[in-house]
RNA sequence: GCGAAAAUAGCUCAGUUGGUAGAGCAUAACCUUGCCAAGGUUAGGGUCGCGGGUUCGAGUCCCGUUUUUCGCUCCA
């Protein structure tokens, strides 16, 4: 099966089945925005639970938060985003830096100015006591030449910044032949606008209301509560915050279905260490981050790690966890050792010490920070598509399933009258009941038996149970397997022990410790 | 952002030189069968993504637009 289609079928897959639905279809959608549906919205809690657990169940030193995803405007500042996301920027496509298009024109325009101010420099040398600044700027050729540009190229970038004209200013440096400082080429890229956060207006009138934004990514969150967490948890360094949240992006490209969307849920966890202890603990996460992946069991031939060559300004070190999704090796946890950055940002912008007190060093110190940050989005997109299979079976038929780890599964068990007659809806009804406080369970007495099978394979479901008029007689059951498609006959006694085994968190948890 | 392709029922798709919309599966009801989707009868469900234009008449031709997929690009 080509990739493509795979992907295509994943897509119709989820929208048949009620995982995924494109966000206000039936006003025609909305961009890379999508919601999630009736089976969808278990599996993506069951996730986030597994993930909440193996921080806070399997860390002592680990606590959560819950964050605003409002946040003082200032905040932004101090992180970064507000510059790194609202400037028209280029990139240089040979030495694959990126510069501040409005600042290579200013660049350039000082360096006339340096040139006609050297130039006077020189002729006031030379002509002594009488020499007329004046005179010599509207006499002397070159300089009235490079006056000449230096007025007409300011004309134009005022008027392009003055109408957020981006063409314009790629333009204007094309024209002024204005060179990459570090590669020398003039090899650009389009001028684009980075402004990735959404932003609204925070109070009810015009003039008390001010622009808060959506936050771009729920670290922030985690960063402006250290202090509040550390006294009051009375938390040692080293110890974590772990926090899941939706977090917005304005993405100019938003695409892959739910691989990229506007509006996404991370699950962020920072970890404060002594400066210095940095790297091993990078490294120890590292390995736990992708064991927690490898122990859903979808293939670990289907993870990888992926090394960051270029570091974002926070960062002295990064790695990212890709899996293979059907359209590539694609990121959906980043681990990153972000330095004392984002601390002491937040303690230069916010005025207050943001510092701990080691009691075993005796000193005070700005802790250094690993962040784990996955996206809840891509890791359930990678588990549809790496649960997903189609079947040829022995009598030539062919089933659709997905084996979707059953401790994670939307639906844990269905209750299947093998006929709707003699009483055998009524006794599967109330063996269904049995389970109410304990697993999701779904009773279908609706078609034939083999056609039920394959709706619970469809979702995932790793257990049907079929009632019989044995079952009437003996109080046993069958207990069909997903996976095998092959069926055992016990007691109803023993099904809630048998199928808790399965479903359990703690089978996964324990993997992650392994 | 550029280029390409696509959009018809919940899903997958047909729809002839332009003439008032079809199939299979799915869904619901009843009957029948009873362990791996395939029996019978019936029903519901679409102003053909949206908006214009050409035409006596547009699912079909033209323009615009939205959404999706793919390739570049991008993803501090």
């Amino acid at each position: 099966m080509a990739n493509e289609d795979l992907f295509k079928k994943i897509i119709s897959h989820c929208k048949e089945y009620g995982f995924v639905f494109p966000s206000s279809e039936i006003y025609d959608g909305l961009g890379a925005v999508y919601d999630y549906g009736q089976n969808g919205v278990e599996l993506k809690n069951n996730i986030k639970r597994y993930w909440w657990d193996s921080m806070t169940l399997l860390n002592d030193n680990v606590a959560g938060v819950d964050a605003a995803i409002f946040m003082h405007p200032t905040i932004w500042k101090a992180s970064g985003h507000v510059d790194a996301f609202n400037d028209p920027l280029v990139d240089n496509k040979d030495s694959k830096k990126r510069y501040r298009a409005d600042v290579l024109i200013e660049d350039y325009l000082n360096a006339l100015d340096d040139k006609i101010a050297k130039e006077i420099e020189k002729a006031a040398a030379r002509y002594g006591s009488g020499f007329d600044e004046n005179m010599f700027r509207s006499t002397n050729e070159r300089v009235i030449e490079n006056q000449n540009k230096r007025n007409a190229v300011h004309a134009r970038f005022a008027e392009a910044l003055n109408d957020g004209n981006l063409e314009e200013l790629r333009q204007i440096i094309v024209d002024t032949e204005i060179a990459c400082p570090v590669s020398g080429t003039r090899n650009w890229t389009e001028v684009r606008q980075f402004n990735l956060m959404f932003s609204t207006e925070m109070g009810s009138t015009m003039d008390d209301s001010w622009k808060v934004y959506l936050r771009p990514e729920t670290a922030q969150g985690i960063f402006v509560n250290f202090l509040n967490v550390q006294k009051t948890g009375r938390m040692k360094i080293p110890f974590g915050i772990a926090q899941i949240g939706k977090a917005f992006r304005n993405e100019i490209v938003a695409r892959q279905f739910i691989f990229r969307m506007r509006e996404f849920e991370q699950m962020e966890m920072q970890y404060f260490v002594r400066p210095g202890d940095e790297m091993r603990w990078y490294d120890t996460w590292k390995k736990i981050r992708l064991n927690w992946h490898r122990a859903m069991g979808l293939g670990d031939s289907k993870y990888r790690y992926h090394d960051h060559d270029k570091l974002a300004h926070y960062a002295n070190a990064a790695v990212d966890i890709e899996f293979e999704m059907p359209f590539g090796f694609k990121e959906i946890e980043g681990i990153h050792s972000r330095t004392d950055f984002d601390l002491s940002q937040h303690e230069k912008y916010s005025g207050k010490k943001i510092q701990y007190f080691d009691p075993e060093l005796g000193q005070h110190y700005t802790p250094y920070v690993i962040e784990t940050s996955i996206g809840v989005d891509r890791v359930f997109l990678s588990i549809i598509a790496g649960s997903y299979a189609e079947e040829t079976l022995e009598n030539n038929e062919s089933r659709v399933l997905l084996r979707i780890p059953p401790e994670l599964a939307p639906v844990k068990l269905a209750v299947l009258p093998l006929v709707k007659k003699d009483g055998l809806s009524e006794r599967a009804r109330e063996i269904a009941d049995m389970f109410r406080f304990d697993f999701r369970c779904i009773y279908d007495e609706k078609d034939s038996i083999g056609k039920r099978y394959r709706r619970q394979d469809a979702i995932g479901t790793p257990f049907c149970i079929t009632i019989d008029h044995e079952t009437l007689s003996n109080s046993t059951v069958t207990i069909r397997h997903r996976d095998t498609m092959t069926q055992d006959r016990v007691a109803i006694d023993s099904l809630h022990e048998i199928i808790s085994a399965k479903v359990d968190m703690k089978n996964l948890l324990k993997k992650v410790m392994e």
